[in-house]
DNA sequence: TCGCGATGAGAATGATCATTCTCAGTCGGC
DNA sequence: GCCGACTGAGAATGATCATTCTCATCGCGA
């Protein structure tokens, strides 16, 4: 019976597309499972056949977002040429990002908002994207020369970047960002400049 | 009867401390109100008849913890002796609060996360608040000679460090900020030094 | 053609929670 | 000392929601 399991994969991903979209912007909590049944076009009895509880919908669809963010931005500083244009990368990204008229926000922060204090899963996965993506950012910089402190600010950025973005809906947070990076990078080769 | 009046605020001012503790501590949406009348020590009755709902609760709460940091703010600025001081001592108050134990992150940020998509009245608080602390940043900071970009960024600082020590439970949040804006401020003088 | 295991649609269940109501007691004014 | 308005404590109400259940139907193998 492969139809049987074919169908079962493509359901899922029917329904952790529909989970994703009416999660992010409604809020998990508000979003209740009707809709999502409705958006995903599936029966609730299907949808409990997949994730047994709305806990573990929630924990899958943090984790698919955060495996699609990790790659996009994996390959979007692999495409920029010199280190210094991979720190940058990470700008752009965020630029693209918070025009994109569903932006609402990170969607980890949201989460943990909502639901950290009360519920240990997603807690402990929004742990996991944090560290991730921190050690991203912090490869990156460091591969490009710069010490470890300025990679701490440079999170820094990105992060008040998203959420200023998300809260103010100020869609210029990521050029104010870059624009603080520009410097930091700058005064900091100065630096080496100096010692070297 | 002058005494009702006067017991009237301070059942008010107990109540709304047991708010802002419960709330804080524990997120809006998870705190029900018969934790409220337990942590207020009121009953339910007399709770309804200080606020006609949960939600003119959660505002009062905005906006009396938004009241008292303001003032925070504007006297640990006005204590510092020099302009750059001003705008240092703005990461001297975030590295207290990260460190304070009930720390959790930042209580608008929270607020938005968890009910702003659906509460346009506690979204509207958060506005203002946004609003104005970021005003006070960007005026401290104007105030020091530097640019507004410079203040944006100083801003972004901010926000990151809040959200990260609020996030990762990160105690170095307001250190690493601080270093960002040392750096900041400093090639921003050596560039007024050249130019002028 | 027959019967069975699974399916879809939506109703039932049980829990939680904001908000309101009940009722027995109490206090101030006369 | 007595009456009426107010109070506290907690039960009742009504809504919402995650989760489970019912039942009529369907696809498929024999």
């Amino acid at each position: 019976m492969p139809t049987a399991i074919l169908t079962e994969e493509s359901m899922r991903d029917q329904l952790l597309d529909a989970v994703e979209q009416v999660f992010y912007a409604r809020g998990i909590q508000a979003a209740n499972m009707s809709e999502l049944r409705d958006a995903a076009g599936l029966p609730l009895r299907r949808i409990y056949q997949l994730f047994p509880s709305k806990d573990e919908l929630i924990v899958a669809f943090l984790r698919r977002r955060h495996d699609r963010l990790m790659a996009m931005l994996e390959a979007q500083v692999a495409a920029a040429d010199s280190p210094e244009d991979r720190v940058l990368a990470l700008f752009a990204h965020l630029d693209a990002w918070f025009r994109e008229p569903s932006f609402r926000g990170c969607p980890w922060t949201n989460a943990y908002c909502e639901l950290g204090p009360t519920n240990p899963a997603v807690a402990a996965e929004v742990d996991h994207h944090e560290l991730e993506h921190r050690a991203l950012v912090t490869r990156v910089v460091l591969d490009a020369g710069y010490s470890p402190e300025i990679a701490d600010v440079v999170y820094l950025l990105i992060a008040g970047a998203v959420t200023t973005a998300g809260v103010q809906h100020s869609l210029d947070a990521a050029v104010q960002a870059r624009h603080g990076v520009r410097i930091l990078l700058a005064s900091s080769q100065a630096e080496v400049a100096l010692t070297t």
